[in-house]
DNA sequence: CGCTCGGCCTGTGCGC
DNA sequence: TGCGCACAGGCCGAGC
C-alpha cells in the first residue's frame, strides 16, 4: 500500500503528536503481527518508554524511544497508523493499540494483516534485511543520476523489476513506479540494459519529480492509506497513468493500457512510452 | 548471483 | 439480491 511518499507524510502528520508520548500498555489484538522478538519481549521493551524521534527509512517507519529501542513498523499493502486523542473510533481493522499517558493512543489497523512490527536496539537494526540492504531513496544525496545510469547498465531484467526492487532505490511502489516510467516516456518492459545514459538520467529526474509531487499531495488513496491524523492524501488526482485504464493518456489522447509486468498490474501509454 | 514466480492474508467490486 | 472470482498500493523465499 502506502510507498515512500505517504510513509514520509504519515511521519511528518504524526510526529508532533507521538514524540514526548509515554506508552502505558499495549493491547495486542493480532500478536502474529509481531516479527520481533516475541510478543511478550516486544511489550517489554516499549511499554514505560517514551518516544523520542520518528523516522523513515524506505517505507519503514522507525519510532526511537528513550531507551535507545526502536519500534520498527511496515505497513505492507493496508497498514494504517495513526494517532487517536480519544476512545471513539469506527475502524473495523485495529490490530494493536498503543495507549499513551495523556489518554489517547496510536493505532495500527490493517485489513489484510500483511503488515510487520519489530522492536530492538538501535543498533541492532541491521537484522531486519529489509533495511540493511536497502537501496539508496529518491530525493537523497545518494540518489544521483550517476548511480542510476551505472545501476541500470548493468542489470539485464525489465525496468519495472528493476525499479521495484528495493535494493536498487528504497521506497519505490507499483503507483509511483507506473507514473515514473509514464514521465520518463519509458515502456515499463524495457531491458534495464539497453536503456541509455540519457534515458536513465532522464527517469532519475523523473523518479524524484514524482515522488515531490506525491508528498506535496499528502500521499496517493485509493482505499486504505491514510496519513498519521487519519486523513486521506489526495495524490490520486494527480496520477497521469496509474488507475487510468483505458482514459485518454493526458500527453497524447490514446488510451492507456493495463498490463501485467513483474507480476503486478502496470499502466503505460503505448504511444508515448518506448 | 540474478531473476521470476508463488505465497502470505483479507476485503471489495464486478460480472453473471 | 446473491455468489464466485479476480484483484489489490509489498515483500520474502524457493527454484531455475
Amino acid at each position: 500500500m502506502p510507498e515512500m511518499p505517504e510513509v514520509e507524510t504519515i511521519r511528518r502528520t504524526l510526529a508532533d503528536k507521538v514524540i514526548g508520548q509515554t506508552i502505558t500498555s499495549v493491547e495486542m489484538l493480532l500478536p502474529r503481527l509481531i516479527k520481533w522478538p516475541s510478543t511478550y519481549e516486544f511489550q517489554a521493551l516499549i511499554t514505560k518508554r517514551t518516544i523520542s524521534s520518528l523516522r523513515r527509512r524506505g517505507k519503514y517507519l522507525l519510532f526511537y524511544f528513550d531507551n535507545d529501542t526502536v519500534m520498527v513498523v511496515h505497513l505492507r499493502m493496508t497498514g494504517r497508523i495513526y494517532y487517536l486523542a480519544s476512545e471513539i473510533n469506527d475502524d473495523r481493522f485495529i490490530r494493536i493499540v498503543f495507549k499513551f499517558l495523556d489518554g489517547g493512543a496510536l493505532i495500527y489497523a490493517d485489513s489484510r494483516t500483511l503488515g510487520t512490527l519489530y522492536a530492538l536496539p538501535s543498533d541492532e537494526l541491521w537484522r531486519i534485511a529489509g533495511l540493511s540492504t536497502m537501496g539508496p531513496e529518491p530525493l537523497s544525496p545518494e540518489f544521483t543520476p550517476e548511480y542510476l545510469v551505472e545501476t541500470l547498465a548493468k542489470r539485464r531484467g525489465k525496468i519495472k523489476a528493476l525499479l521495484l526492487n528495493q535494493q536498487i532505490i528504497g521506497g519505490l511502489g507499483n503507483i509511483y513506479v507506473d507514473e515514473s516510467l509514464a514521465l520518463a516516456r519509458l515502456h515499463p518492459e524495457r531491458n534495464a540494459s539497453t536503456i541509455t545514459a540519457e534515458e536513465a538520467t532522464n527517469l532519475y529526474y523523473a523518479i524524484n519529480q514524482v515522488i515531490e509531487q506525491g508528498i506535496s499531495h499528502g500521499g496517493t488513496t485509493f482505499r486504505d492509506y491514510r496519513d498519521g491524523e487519519g486523513k486521506s492524501g489526495s495524490n490520486q488526482h494527480h496520477l497521469n497513468v496509474y488507475g487510468r485504464k483505458n482514459l485518454a493518456c493526458k500527453n497524447c489522447g490514446n488510451l492507456i493500457v493495463k498490463t501485467e509486468v513483474a507480476g503486478r498490474g502496470t499502466h503505460f501509454c503505448p504511444h508515448c512510452q518506448q
